[in-house]
DNA sequence: CGAATCTTGTAAAACGTTTCAAAACGAATG
DNA sequence: CATTCGTTTTGAAACGTTTTACAAGATTCG
């Protein structure tokens, strides 16, 4: 309710010494200054953002768009950068725009006439082409999480995807296995096809065959990774383990496993990227390939305030970061535990 | 960058014109409006927050304080709050205190100068003066959720949740438990002491004596709840079930059980408060008392839009919420298949 | 002692909107 | 034809800060 001239007016010093012995104490005597923060106290004065921001051009407000904040990943993102940015002094406008492109898109022309002093944005779905224009509107810095793409030289920060889906599915390789199904996510997004890909090259290191039949591709929730579990267990010759390519997809596979009344590892094992807090409750504890979500959010920030003061500029550069195999209990042997295969995979028809 | 001036400019009209053109059409003539609206698509205009609110005293922000946004229970409530407030044209600014007083009154002082709309506290820890005071001292409409205090006469919105305990005691108690623990939260929040009520009233119902040996106070937290749980079981004459009083404890109750060795819920049976989303993935499946999150986070928007909106005013009231029980694997008759109890307890000497 | 230099304080302009009061313009009325 | 009355349009005043440019003293220096 105090506004900065009843300050100055109590006091009885003028507005701008009030602004100045909170902004810039230097220029103020000692004594003025204290009469005036004890006048601040007093009136129980807080400046308004709105006004200060309207003249300074920069609004302490940092804009945070997730894909779906129930997504234990995005949950600990959200808590790393909430925690650093308020810890740097910017507030943080969370957008949840729940894999919808629209509420996405939505939520971008609302930080865009706030005004934020810059964007964290882990998209939803593929590149549209509206999107990227709506983005390139946009004159605050953008950094993207999770999911990058090119074309528009941001600063992205990604899991080096190719190398955890490699490590998850050589994990299983090492434990005998040679049939690994794979839930894969929509290979229109990076984090979906670039999994694949690792998925792939881990096979063909172990030159194993690459069987198409293999891999279901599904959205990233849960529901559709329960079906696509149930599909793939019903093949004639089944997998003889599942590697789910993130963690929704690891409980909606979890479930279907257990629906189907298939013990796990005993009868199946799995494996899955994401690890969260609970993983080790599930039974079995699941094994999974970790992403340092608190290092991704910690750099994300970085990137945006370095830009935002001015320490950072030119095009933006794609940050990769290292994935972890977390070892639990949900990978065993093979049933019909096969030998460590000689040469050639093809010599024994899988038919 | 462009400003409603270069849109007046471009259309040869003054910025009074543009600002209605946009923010009330009836009084522009549609010639007029139509070449106004071309300008603002043609530049791409869009009007600054920080101008608009500083005349018209309100920001169109909402500030959202979690106690801990990894909590199930307020993640959800975040997406609730963070969806509809966006529907209804309101941006949340998300705060998290990560159970820690003093960054929830920073918060507080932050969301003040920021001069939120109004703000939706889920407050953590019990209710210090300062923080009463400085609550009272903010201007704007406060609603309270999941934890009330009295004295501010603010509106609240919360669970029953004596009613909860006692349908989670109770259950167990119609399973044939006479001994059940409880992992209590600090009774020094409403929510802690609540419960602990129901879960006596619920004995008492059944004329069961209550052993105050069988409640253990911890944190709202999992690794609190791991110790306590441990306590319990290694008593010389353990519970035959247990109730955790948080979705949070009954994570680490559940470590806890799987660590000692003890089957669920062959040996011990479990129930807690809070659905969410894997509670059917853990094995067994539990049994909960489910919050309706969704509603508590509509009804608080609500409350707090009509108090903004000035559709209400005066001191608020507490409005609370029933719960619902959701049964599941987690609750077996006790080992020693004790009879329904004659009416006095007492009789069988326990020891 | 006058001039130059610091120090400390202030008046006033700007930031980009919304909105009030009045102007401009036709049309209708007496 | 002069008034009155609606309807559109507009000029200008807020909103509450920060900041620039300057003023007024005090201090140092030549």
């Amino acid at each position: 309710m105090a506004t900065i001239r009843d300050v100055a007016k109590l006091a009885g010093v003028s507005v701008a010494t009030v602004s100045n012995s909170v902004n810039d104490p230097g220029r103020v005597s000692e004594q003025l200054r204290s009469r005036v923060l004890k006048a601040i106290e007093t009136l129980n004065y807080a400046p308004r953002a709105a006004a200060r921001s309207l003249r300074k051009q920069s609004s302490g407000l940092l804009g945070l768009i997730v894909a779906d904040i129930t997504n234990p990943f995005f949950t600990e993102l959200v808590q790393a950068v909430e925690g650093i940015a308020s810890q740097q002094g910017f507030s943080v406008l969370l957008c949840n725009s729940d894999e919808d492109p629209a509420r996405e898109e939505k939520h971008l022309q609302v930080l865009r006439s706030q005004w934020v002093d810059g964007i964290i944005l882990a998209t939803t779905g593929d590149v549209s082409l509206s999107r990227s224009s709506l983005l390139s509107q946009i004159r605050v810095p953008v950094v993207l999480v999770d999911r990058a793409f090119d074309g528009l030289g941001l600063d992205a920060v990604v899991l080096d995807n190719r190398l955890a889906a490699h490590q998850a599915t050589e994990h299983l390789i090492r434990r005998g296995h040679r049939r690994i199904g794979l839930l894969s996510g929509p290979t229109s997004v990076t984090t979906g096809a670039d999994r694949l890909t690792g998925y792939r090259e881990a096979l063909l290191a172990s030159q194993i065959r690459f069987d198409p039949g293999l891999v279901l591709e599904a959205g990233f929730r849960e529901q559709q990774a329960y079906d696509a579990t149930v599909a793939l267990m019903r093949l004639p010759q089944p997998p003889t383990a599942v590697f789910a390519a993130n963690n929704l997809m690891a409980i909606g596979m979890m479930r279907a496993l257990s629906d189907l009344g298939l013990r796990c590892p005993d009868d199946v094992s799995v494996i899955s990227i994401d690890d969260f807090a609970w993983a080790n409750v599930f039974r079995p504890k699941l094994t999974t390939v970790a992403q340092p979500v608190r290092e991704m959010g910690e750099m994300a920030v970085k990137l945006l305030t370095d830009r935002i003061n001015g320490h950072r500029s030119g095009t933006g550069s794609t940050h990769m970061l290292e994935s972890r195999l977390v070892i639990r209990e949900s990978c065993a042997a093979p049933v019909q535990a096969t030998q460590p295969a000689p040469a050639r995979a093809e010599a024994a028809p899988s038919r």
